[in-house]
DNA sequence: CTGAAAGCGCTTACAG
DNA sequence: CTGAAAGCGCTTACAG
């Protein structure tokens, strides 16, 4: 494989003298920062794209305090969320030319939290984003200075000045009321043991109940990444003679509680029904093909940096901030067989 | 939510000030770059920790030409196993405090990959880490500078000077040799399309094969985002004879084909044999359970970043780099109950 | 062992 | 509209 070598790139100062203007004109041309001849600023673009000038992010975020760049904080990095959350908050500093990084960031070590956020600041980033989904988000943003451009994903409605979440909640009080219009009298509900955060599907079952008068039944909490612990659960539930419908955080647990159901004898979904949510790839495969709800996480990572930008924009322009603002982006249900109606 | 403000952030002159030295002596002690008096170090300790000071990285990487940060490029980003190993890649840049950023390449905009790389390498990272998969990582490649540390996961071996490979086609040749040691005649295989990549699984299939004398029969090329199209190829694969045994690329087509193949009339395990690839969460829990085999990306990144590392170190020591090496992080063959002998 | 000086590649007042 | 100068926060020869 042939590694180019790169020629010794050039600097502003190369430009200048090849366009036979000073350094700072180039620099005022590049940003728009003042008006500039027109011939000069041929002579400059020619020079430009001659020379293949590219200039340094490094040394403009040093005279700018401010580096074109946008950076994550992210807990559950790996998640399927996360990622694709991530996608498209990358998408969007790509098309700005920004660089983009994340940080994973883990609840076992809230020790560490703060110095790795000051670490990542440390680079003065134009502005950062936070996924606050847990104590480790919520820990990241205590450490942030409020001078610099931030937006929250997640986390509770109205927190942030700056915010957009998904419909979490939304779709979990609609995939319970789903299940309550096939005739079920209740809705249980397996699911990860719940953040610092109000916007959780566990909410909005919880929601969605307490409009229909019905006393919550007691979450079965189980761990994001063994699904044993959900297995278990299914097997519980097969135990309870009102347990026919069940809601599960989300698809994987779905199949496991699926398939502990029926290790306890009851079928799925003649006896009883269970929904997921996030709408794997996997799910419509399964036998029964598993009704979910699926959420638009590139579009809340997109709309993200959208958020993020123009807070960036207004301070490099010295305006005002934006508007305070907090985005919702909805999911779609997505109705297959794994629930039936009420046949009790 | 409260956000703390930060007080303006001390620079290293100040903490020479308190220490009553010199910013260069300040600089040495930091970076063990000159001897240092004894009752020196101990001032400037103490100032560093009163005023909290961290040096700029934006200004050290000015200053050295080099980031303290390393840079992954990667293509197929929100896959299960590039977001492992971008994972195992933070954990390491987290244990040196080294900024860690991703960069999604496309190969549907493979007239982007050059200025997407050099905009990144325009932060000076001090080190990159190219996944190569397909044509995108590839071209990645070729705009890399020879100067600037770097490693290569996956590719074909012995490719790069530095590369840790996955066990991609060791994987393929054993899950192929299972399924011929079961007694099947032949072994089908559906996967993606090939990238400019030796080190697939496919090719570990084609190994397996050769090995035993069989002819390979064609590959059943499906995307690796829409299903339905392995569904299509488990349906074809049901009108064939002599398929008693097939290794699917992943577990998710491994899922499908099984079910193009029952909608074809034909049995798994007892009529055909399917096993999949990468151990997904789910495979235990489908019906029948399924036959895999589990890679350790997150070791692979690991490596990777330590390899990147010993290449830094003796670049900024001056020394001779590191003897080019090339590691292989192998994985586990999970058998359930996919695949049966066979019984023709 | 340690300062004063100069430089990394930009940008931003300050004067025209 | 545009240059010369100074500064962003570090580091690295250069002298002692």
């Amino acid at each position: 494989m042939p590694r180019n070598a790169q020629r010794s790139t050039p600097v502003i100062k190369d430009v200048a003298k090849l366009a036979g203007v000073s350094a700072p004109t180039v620099s005022r041309y590049l940003n728009g920062t003042a008006k500039v001849n027109e011939e000069k600023r041929e002579r400059i673009a020619q020079a430009i794209k001659l020379l293949g000038y590219k200039p340094s992010v490094v040394a403009r975020a040093l005279a700018n305090k401010e580096m074109d760049s946008v950076m994550v904080f992210a807990t559950n990095s790996g998640t399927f969320s996360t990622n694709m959350t991530s996608i498209g908050v990358e998408n969007g500093a790509r098309s700005k030319n920004y660089l983009f990084g994340v940080t994973t960031l883990s609840e076992n070590r809230m020790d560490e939290v703060r110095s790795t956020v000051q670490m990542v600041l440390g680079s003065n980033p134009a502005g950062v984003v936070v996924y606050e989904y847990d104590h480790a988000g919520a820990e990241a943003l205590r450490c942030i200075p409020d001078d610099i451009p931030l937006v929250i994903v997640g986390g509770n409605a109205g927190e942030g000045r700056y915010q957009v979440i998904n419909s979490e909640r939304e779709g979990g009080h609609l995939m319970t009321r789903y299940l309550l219009g096939l005739g079920h009298r209740t809705v249980y509900h397996v699911g990860r043991p719940q953040g610092p955060s109000d916007n959780t599907r566990t909410n909005g079952w919880r929601d969605a109940l307490a409009e229909a008068g019905i006393v919550a039944p007691p979450v079965l909490e189980v761990s994001a990444t063994d699904l044993d612990e959900s297995v278990e659960a299914g097997r519980r539930l097969a135990r309870i003679d009102d347990a026919t419908a069940v809601f599960a955080g989300n698809d994987e647990t779905a199949i496991a509680v699926i398939r502990g159901l029926r290790e306890g004898g009851r079928r799925v979904p003649e006896d009883v029904s269970v929904v997921g949510f996030d709408n794997r790839i996997f799910g419509p495969l399964w036998t029964p093909p598993l009704t979910s709800y699926s959420q638009n996480f590139v579009e809340t990572g997109e709309r993200a940096f959208d958020l993020l930008y123009e807070q960036i924009q207004a301070r490099r322009a010295g305006q005002e901030p934006p508007e305070s603002r907090m985005e919702i982006v909805r999911g779609e249900f997505v109705e297959r067989d794994s629930a039936r109606p009420f046949a009790g």
